[in-house]
This record gives structure tokens, sequence and C-alpha cells, in this order.
RNA sequence: GGUCCCAUCGUCUAGUGGCCUAGGACGCUGGCCUCUCACGCCGGAAACACGGGUUCGAACCCCGUUGGGACCA
């Protein structure tokens, strides 16, 4: 199905302000945002914020906050639908008049009572139209009811399903406007699609169902109707939909675990849709490439550990420098920090040198504690399995070599390490980690040179000398700091 | 219950009738590299849900079955 290539696309995304903007929803948001920016149309963000009970402040500002995160911006809007609820009664108040809808008084407990009974009959539980030819008076409370059509079916060609019918037979009238005045979704989608000239309506596959019910009222309004177009759903592992249930949602919930924004924006862009073989992306690329034809019509899985070798991949990629911030941002207040962390070079060449094995910022962050504050913690683990009487001579000759060096160069230390090497006969390996463990406290570090060389002599001699002592004490449990 | 959607390795996917003894990626796994851990590189296991058609030929088209899901209330 091949798109206009032109700029007179306009497409929304329409975020309900019930929470946070979830995996789902920013999915969503990306794909409208991709397809505008890849035809050169227009993007409008409208908030469907009519249901007030479940509509927040809070929410409204979390989906923006989301989306600023992502980069992901919108040309129109943000446009609220309880600033338009005058307009709803109004285009209502034109279908009453030219007969597409009818008011409807019947109480609550009547069409309840109907409806079980439907049920229990094995029928779609729908409203029987009782009230079409009743003029039921304005003075009285009523609803406004559309007056769905009978009889043809509602076919439309989803532009990732291809043709779709439905039996209009099981639509009933809906109800357009409640008692109080306000309008119910589907009529407010439409009224808003049609006055904001939507052309493509891009959305989850939860709202297929609605469609049908939807393009009648277009049409009641003489309104075109646009294209439609049905994103599968996203999964947890159970395969049913993305909830709480499967941990984390929240696009933001992701900044706070230490990932990049480009990492979750190429991974959420590769659930559904992908070009060829390529799995890595840039912005650039995706609107070049991104095209409905290639999105899937199968629901996807999400999958974490696919998320996090796109995150490292980032992290990897991105200059250490523009990674500064956000690790500052991970990390909690120094209780004692090093000279060099007033340094911002100091905290780029840090970050430089551990990029590369970090798979989140917070990672990250843990990995640079030792190079940036005084206090470092010693993994029990480590201490107890490397930093044992065995090695106590290893890390006196080191110390004492350290003391009697000149110069704190790459050179000078690898010449330290071949020296002592030398003389106790060991390996190099052998003398790097009771070494790593004493100045990072951990048995995974950069290569030993650079960590020494990170540390600065300072802290590796207090370092050393305080990790001598514990390797000549018994170890003890509780006794993991310093 | 009704309506609708979906179906290729565990997961994300390529595949649009012959290029498929089904390709890539994550994960898993064997090896190389190596001062640790990663990275990187080389290799491996791993899938067309099932049954009928259509066709010279089907992962690809049609029908059914099964299984999953969404919506409605």
């Amino acid at each position: 199905m091949p798109l206009p290539k032109d700029s007179s696309m306009r497409v929304r995304f329409a975020p309900s302000p019930t929470g946070h903007l979830h995996l789902g929803g920013a999915r969503t948001a990306l794909f409208n945002f991709l397809l505008a920016r890849h035809y050169g149309g227009t993007l409008v963000l409208r908030i469907e914020d009519t249901d007030r009970e479940r509509s927040t402040e809070e929410s409204i500002a979390a989906i923006l906050e989301g989306m600023g995160w992502l980069d992901l911006s919108w040309d129109e809007g943000p446009f609220y639908q309880t600033e338009r609820l005058d307009r709803y009664r109004e285009l209502a108040s034109v279908l009453l008049k030219n007969g597409h809808a009818y008011r409807c008084d019947c109480p609550p407990d009547l069409l309840e009572s109907k409806r079980a009974e439907a049920m229990k009959q094995g029928l779609p539980p729908r409203y029987d139209g009782r009230c079409r030819e009743r003029s039921v008076s304005p003075d009285r409370p009523h609803v406004l009811r559309f007056r769905t059509p009978d009889r043809e079916p509602i076919v439309f060609d989803d532009l990732i399903r291809g043709p779709l019918s439905f039996d209009s037979a099981v639509l009933d009238d809906l109800i357009i406007i409640r008692t109080d005045g306000v309008p119910t979704y589907n009529f407010a989608v439409v009224v808003d699609d049609v006055d904001m000239k939507i052309t493509h309506v891009i959305r989850g596959d939860d709202h297929i169902n609605n469609t049908p019910r939807q393009i009648p009222i277009f049409r009641a309004l003489g309104a075109p109707l646009p294209d439609f177009a049905h994103l599968p759903m996203i999964y947890g592992p159970d395969r049913t939909r993305l909830s709480k249930r499967h941990g984390a949602t929240s696009v933001m919930a992701y900044r706070e675990m230490g990932f990049l924004p480009q990492a979750l924006v190429n991974y959420l862009v590769r659930l559904g849709w992908s070009h060829k073989d390529q799995e890595i992306f840039s912005r650039e690329e995706l609107i070049q490439y991104f095209d409905l034809d290639h999105v899937g019509s199968s629901p996807s899985v999400f999958n974490p550990e696919k998320l996090l070798w796109l995150n490292a991949h980032y992290i990897k990629d991105t200059p250490g420098v523009d990674l500064v911030p956000l690790v500052k941002e991970a990390l909690p207040p120094l209780p004692d920090p090093l000279p060099q962390a007033s340094d911002p070079a100091h905290w780029t060449r840090v970050i430089d040198e551990l990029k590369g094995r970090s798979k989140t910022v917070k990672d990250l962050a843990q990995f640079a504690l030792p190079f940036l504050d005084r206090s470092r913690s010693i993994d029990p683990e480590a201490r107890k399995k490397v930093l044992t009487p065995a090695n106590s001579s290893v890390l006196e000759d080191l110390s004492l070599s350290f003391m009697a060096l000149d110069d704190w160069t790459g050179e000078s230390l690898r010449n330290v390490f071949a020296q002592v090497g030398e003389s106790l006969h060991l390996k190099l390996g052998e003398l790097a980690q009771p070494v790593r463990v004493a100045i990072t406290g951990k048995t995974v570090s950069p290569g030993i040179f650079e960590v020494l060389l990170l540390a600065g002599r300072e802290i590796v001699l207090a370092r050393m000398e305080e990790a001598l002592r514990l390797s000549r004490e018994p170890f003890n449990e509780d006794e993991t700091h310093a």
C-alpha cells in the first residue's frame, strides 16, 4: 500500500493521561513520529482527557517528559479534549438535527438487565434501539445515541492488515454524549480526527474493534475517511498485554535504570518493524527507511536482554564526555571525592575507559566510583579470594616499587611489573589480580595499567597499603570497608 | 459469551510462489584473543503449529483445525 510521498500526511499521537508513558504508547508515538518525518507530514499531539476520573496533570507531564526524553517532537498541539467539550456538543446537536442521533433516557439498570439477558442467551450485549422513535424530551435527563446504520457490513483497508470487514448488525447505537454532557471516547476521537484533518490513524490494535464504530460517525459528519493502520501489541513474556505485572513499563523507569533513549528507541522500532537484516539504526536512518510496508502484523514479546545489548552498544558508541552528566546523575553525592574528581577531563577519561564494559549508565557509575571517591568498598568475595596471605608479598613488593618510582606512566609501571614478576617468578596475571582488587575492590576492571594510571599514585599507594594489611589479617565477613 | 486480530529458531525478525538443504540479531554454547571481566573475531545447537487444497513447484496463495491475544460488558 504505497503512501503519498508528500507533505499532506497528517498523523496524530493521542494518549490518555491516566498514567506514565508506557512502552506500547511510546512505540505508537515513535511510529507516528517516524512516519510524519519520513513523508514530510505533520504530527499532532492530542491529550484524550475526557475521562476526568482517571486523567491527571501529573500524567500529562509524565507523557510529555517521556516524549521529550525519547526526543520525539510534534508539530501541532498538545490539544486537550477537555478544552473542546463545546465542539463535541455542537457536532452532536448537528447529528441530532439531521437524524443521525437521538435522545435516550433508558435508565442504566434497565440497560444492565437487558445486557445480562442477552449475554445469557449468547447474544451480543447490544442496545435494542427502543428510543430511536420515542422523541424523548430534552428536559429529561438523557444521553445522545448515534443511529448506527443497519445491515451494511463495514469494510476498510487497514494499511498493515489489509481489508477488514465487520458486520454492522453486531454494532448497537452507541452513546455519543453522556447525561452529564461529556462525549464518549469514540465520538470525541472522530470529531478530533475530523477537525484536525488527520489523514492516517496509526494506533494500537486494541482499537481495531473501535474502528467500525467510528467509520459511520465520520460518514454521518460528512467527513472524508482517514486511512487506518493498527499496530500489533507488545506482550510480556506470558504473551499477555504488557503491564506492570511484567516489571517496568514506564519509559522514564528505563532512564532511571540507566538506559539511553537511543537504545530504547532502537529497541522499540524493531518490535514490529524491520529493514532487511539491519539491527542498529541512527535517527536519520530511521526517518529515511521507516514505512508501514515493513511493519509486521503479529504481536511481539518484550525482550529485556536485547534492549540491554542495544544499550551496551549505544553506551560504547557515545563519547565519554557526553556520558559524564548522565553518570553524575546516576551517582549519589560523593562522600569524600578525590582531588581528580573536580577535573572534568578526569571524568571523561574514567568513563571512556569503563564504558566498553558497561551495559547501563548505572553499571558505568558503579565502575567509576573507585576512581572518583576516596571511599571504596571491597567486594567480600574478591577480598576472600584474592587478598590472602599468599598474595601479601606481591602486594608488598609492588607497593615498595611503586613508592620508589620517579614517574607514574604506563611505561614505568610496566617495568615495575616486569621486575617484580621476575623476582617472584610470577606471571603478569598473578600480579595484576591482587592489585586490581586492592585498587578497585572488584575482580573486574579495565587493564591493570589503565587502572593504576586513572587512580593516580597517591590513591594507589594508600589502597595498596590497606590491601596489604587486609591480606595479612584473617578474613572477617563484617569487615568489608576500610 | 459475541466480534475481531495473530501464527518462521526460547525471543525480535528476513522471507511477498522457484535464489530456502530457511538468512540475520539477542540469548545460550564451543574456541581464539587475553593481566581479570567485557569488547571483538571464528564456530555450534535452535524455527516455517497441524491438516487439506491451488500449482510443474508453497514458509509464501485459499480453506479448515489447533493454539494465543485484544476488544465489548
